[in-house]
DNA sequence: TGCCATTACGCCGGGCGTAAGAATC
DNA sequence: GATTCTTACGCCCGGCGTAATGGCA
């Protein structure tokens, strides 16, 4: 079964008339005879009733035609489509990324490409490290955004940022004013944190167990948003990545955590030895350029 | 695009390897080296990265390849299903009736036909003439059983029998033991009938007046059982096409009309020059010669 | 060096058009 | 007899395999 045999046959139960097919098809009637006689006997079933004067679909045609038409206009479609989405006229970008990067830096980016790109449809799957790399191994996400993570050799890691962890403190004293923090100031304050066992918050219980302080959190939440309402009203302070945080200023201070400083490597993780769909790889340019200009504008107006 | 090369693409695809891909088609792999490169060509876009040591999908190749493979899945599997069809393995026979004669003379022949072939879906659409034929001009059925319509020239008429209108009487006197039944015998008698005005209705009324006798139904009922319960109960009489009278014999005498004698031809209808497809052909076979032999038997039993 | 994809080249089959034939109205 | 599908025939393109080339480990 040749793709050539089944354009003609189409044609012709279209047009009732091999003649008429053929003059759509460019081509003399012989071909379109020769056509669907090899289709038939290929099938070993007559597809069309002819007269010279009219031509009829049996009832075998009548089915080949419609599964056949189907099938035609999909490969069809298919080079449209493909030209489309390397032209990102359309396509489908899917992203992995850590709920800190999600939260507030990553939605502005996503629209600016959005605004860029409509035709493209933008999908993000917000997860932790294991989801995540997992996602991009199965080809559910294009590429992620997340914390590099050691001894994965499958992986491309092109680094974006270091996203050091910040305190968030009261505006207050001895706070006001204060660009960082050393971690044994900290030591007795009331700590709030999320209740989500994330791999920062591990990393950050470790670095209190190492200096001796006790990571005993007076407050779990659950949403976000309640530890800055929480340390606003004075009620504790909180250690999270400064992307996390929100750009707008709320009343508050945010001091970067030194001694030990804690940082994690935020990364663009995509499949090792694969290139990105066009529509991805634009994608993320924006995204590791957007982040980027993030921190460097918050370095600026921090020192 | 040719269907060579679409094959050949996913082979390579689904076996990540150029070589496999030649063996498992039984081709050089030169040839297939080419089929990708054509298709790449013609889409002016790269489908699979090479290394020697590894063959990877593109995002374009991943989709075109989703893609081709349901199409091809689908065409693939044409063949077998029309072969299927043609050998009655199954298929789909559809089939346009008039209520008299799916009533009950049709369940048990449709019963049979099911059982032959069970892999053949039958459906049967219960209509009045103007649907029935409707439907057969549009393909919705592929075959109608009803009466003959005079005047259709896109048609195919084969007549399976004359339906007589019988009138229903009391098991009673006069009537026990009449195999017929003058109209003018009926005057005055109660009358019961159907509400809906199907071409019968319209027949038997219209002898009614030629006859200068009043049509006047005392019951119009809905449900066509409850002719028979009415009769059995000895409220009045009815008419009815023969071929609507349940086989079982009930509490009620059944005489055929006569003076006038009203009869309808039933005839197999269906598109004129084009044939049935092979189910519906045996099924068609088989509807005419059951109507015909319980019709030759009912004769015989009366005679 | 060995494996694998690619390129080069020549052969052969198959698809196409032209032209003659058959069938239907 | 006109129109339309079919068959016959010959040309030529294109697909295939063999063999040589080029890359990556």
């Amino acid at each position: 079964m040749k793709l050539r045999q089944i354009e003609t046959f189409v044609a012709v139960a279209e047009h009732g008339s091999f003649r008429r097919a053929a003059e759509l098809l460019h081509r003399s009637s012989s071909a379109v005879s020769v056509h669907v006689r090899q289709l038939e006997d290929e099938l070993g079933l007559p597809l069309l009733e002819r007269t010279t004067r009219r031509v009829v679909l049996t009832a075998a045609g009548r089915t080949l035609l419609a599964r056949c038409r189907s099938a035609l206009a999909d490969l069809r479609s298919v080079a449209q489509d493909l030209k489309e989405e390397a032209a990102l006229g359309c396509g489908r970008v899917s992203i992995g990324c850590a709920p800190s990067v999600s939260m507030y830096r990553l939605p502005p980016i996503l629209a600016a490409f959005q605004e860029a790109h409509p035709g493209v449809t933008l999908q993000l799957h917000e997860c932790f490290a294991q989801r995540m790399y997992h996602d991009v191994l199965e080809h559910v996400t294009d590429f992620a955004i997340g914390p590099r993570l050691p001894g994965l050799k499958d992986f491309a890691f092109r680094p974006i940022l270091l996203d050091p962890v910040v305190a968030v403190l009261p505006y207050a004293r001895p706070w006001r004013g204060r660009s960082s923090v050393r971690l044994d100031e900290l030591a007795g304050l009331p700590l709030v944190s999320m209740t989500r066992d994330s791999a920062m918050r591990i990393q950050i219980e470790q670095a209190f167990r190492a200096q001796g302080i006790p990571f005993e959190p007076r407050f779990e939440v659950v949403h976000h948003q309640t530890l800055f309402s929480l340390v606003e009203n004075r009620l504790g302070v909180t250690l999270l990545p400064r992307i996390s945080v929100p750009a707008r200023k709320g009343d508050y201070v945010v001091a970067e955590l030194c001694e030990p400083a804690i940082a994690r490597e935020l990364c663009l993780i995509s499949l090792n030895g694969q290139k990105l769909s066009p529509a991805a790889q634009r994608c993320a340019e924006m995204v590791v350029s957007g982040l980027r200009a993030r921190a460097a504008a918050l370095k600026a107006v921090t020192e």
